[in-house]
DNA sequence: CTGAAAGCGCTTACAG
DNA sequence: CTGAAAGCGCTTACAG
């Protein structure tokens, strides 16, 4: 049996002989319908093949049935480049979306662009995934012109005191502090760290800070000569690690505020003829595939993405039907692997 | 000014005091409607950030304006994993989609999901982009049967003749035969292949075909009792490697059928003290990040993946309003890093 | 338990 | 160049 063009709840009305509200009723379970009613109904639309129309439903509905991710590119990044930390994010969220019925739109974003905009008020999503990073100060004032258009949304990202909207986040600081005890419990004292450690960055920032107060509680300085901006690119990781060499300060281990620069860094620190944990002892951020792949496997701090992933959108379904969500912090762990060592 | 709710097109219409067709001419550019009316129209729906409602727009176009891309994940593999190979390829189709100012939502399927149903049929999306690997002869099944329901689709992967639909892949013939002749030309003469070199793994099995017909014009065999069945997954390659050491015939280089699996075979011949490649030469294919990375860096087959992304989302926008388009398969080339070298 | 009616917000012939 | 009318395929009060 072939049918021409789809299928409407009409003709199911006309094939099952009764009318066209009684079948919606029937579709979606609704209780007022007569179970034999039901069941013939349902078995004719299978028979057709027939699903809803999600436009006509949606629009009838005034919703869409779809969450939106918005996944944001450092303007630094070459085009093709996701930090493949957002990978398995990416799974999770789509399998949590599926889980609550909703559609997943994703759309890569570049910080300027008009998000809100082209989501919220055209009626394509319901609520807006934000993953990305990206100079917090720009993203900020986004963040907050959201909040004033009532668009719901949820971001990866630091969780800071006062700030716009709902973020979930890892525990920064924490990590940061692992990974500082870590490298001081192996005999290291001079501690480099690699990444824009400002408000800008306040991921970054954060773990500095954590990193600073696991080192003054060990009676030992973070020292700000040892550092240098850096984001999260390999490139500029490369480019951090050579001006810090340039410095030509002394330094023992190396914290790369992530795995992406703690790669790029390592390049530079090879290069450079230096051997690692040896000569360097070096740890990054995010435990990304690559952080085992290097030579010495890469020690870094571990996030929970698959579960970060579901957070996300179960947070947001509750921000988009109404109820009350809140600002989360995930705990965080340290893999221990080669490219840091007893001194 | 705070406009509660969403400004419809009749609103502007008040506003500017004209009938609410000429404000839907005006927006999408219409070109009858009157200069000034048009630019008096803009301003308020600027002005009231006005944005058409999809839903109503796309229900009454009987369109959706949005494609629907599907990744498809192995059963073998743990649900965290997509292949990294698929990323950029993800980059570049959201870009082509926004250039065509399509939407793409994104979903995981299993093989065993009736994808048509779930998109084609409720006008979720004009057409299907299909991205993964698995068993081909379940899959062909599948893709009969979109097109047996009209539903527009490309895939990409191995580019077979007769197959159902539009496929658009890389010459994995091609491919294989550039690591076949680079291998011998090293001077490597038994040369072992990771992978599953079937019908069910069409893909695989061009890399294999090319691979043994290089070394047939060089006078050599490829000897099937060195080829050993492996998913594109690390654990499936070292499980592959670790079987090839079993049976104990001499072998002098690996041809991994994928990065994945040449990874996890460089685990297991390394577990088992074997240097490379002074002791074992080997290649992989596509190219992942993390290829780079390995000790030592992976020689492999390069794919365009930044143009396939285009050329997908190209040629399914071709078949959706419906132009003829065609399968197409896309050059490859080897980069040689340290995983090989001459005997 | 079921039907007739209205309406979600657009787009598109059809008149003028 | 512009408006009045119809209709896309649903869902949801409102009657009965």
């Amino acid at each position: 049996m072939t049918i021409k063009g789809k299928s409407t709840s009409l003709d199911i009305a006309h094939l099952a002989g009764v009318s066209q509200p009684t079948v919606s009723r029937a579709l979606r379970g609704h209780p007022s319908v007569n179970c034999e009613t039901r069941e013939r109904i349902l078995g004719i639309a299978r028979e057709l093949n027939y699903k809803v129309d999600k436009n006509a439903s949606n629009l009838r509905r005034q919703q869409s049935a779809t969450l939106a991710l918005l996944l944001f590119e450092d303007p630094t990044s070459d085009q093709s480049h996701i930090n493949p930390f957002f990978l398995p994010m990416l799974g999770s969220i789509t399998r949590a979306c599926a889980r609550h019925g909703q559609d997943l739109l994703i759309s890569f974003q570049q910080l300027s662009d008009d998000w809100h905009a082209d989501y919220g008020d055209s009626h394509k999503a319901d609520g807006l995934i934000l993953l990305g990073y990206g100079d917090y100060l720009a993203y900020q004032g986004k963040l907050r012109t959201l909040v004033e258009q009532g668009t719901q949304f949820v971001r990866w990202g630091a969780v800071l005191p006062g700030q716009p909207g709902i973020s979930i986040g890892c525990d920064n600081a924490g990590g940061g502090a692992l990974v500082g005890a870590h490298l001081v419990d192996l005999g290291h004292r001079r501690i480099a760290f690699l990444g824009d450690a400002s408000s800008r960055y306040p991921e970054f920032l954060d773990r500095w800070l954590g990193c600073e107060s696991a080192l003054h509680t060990r009676g030992l300085p973070m020292e700000r000569a040892l550092q240098v901006d850096a984001e999260s690119a390999e490139e500029s990781g490369h480019a951090a690690a050579t001006e810090l060499l340039r410095r030509g300060l002394p330094f023992d281990a190396v914290f790369a505020a992530s795995d992406l620069i703690a790669i790029g860094a390592m390049r530079a620190f090879a290069e450079h003829g230096l051997r690692m944990p040896d000569d360097i002892a070096i740890a990054g951020f995010d435990d990304i595939p690559a952080a085992r792949m290097t030579t010495p496997a890469l020690t870094t701090v571990v996030q929970d993405t698959l579960t970060a992933g579901e957070l996300l959108v179960d947070t947001l379904m509750k921000l988009v039907i109404g109820e009350p969500a809140e600002s989360l912090r995930m705990p965080t762990s340290l893999v221990v692997r080669e490219s840091t060592a007893r001194r």
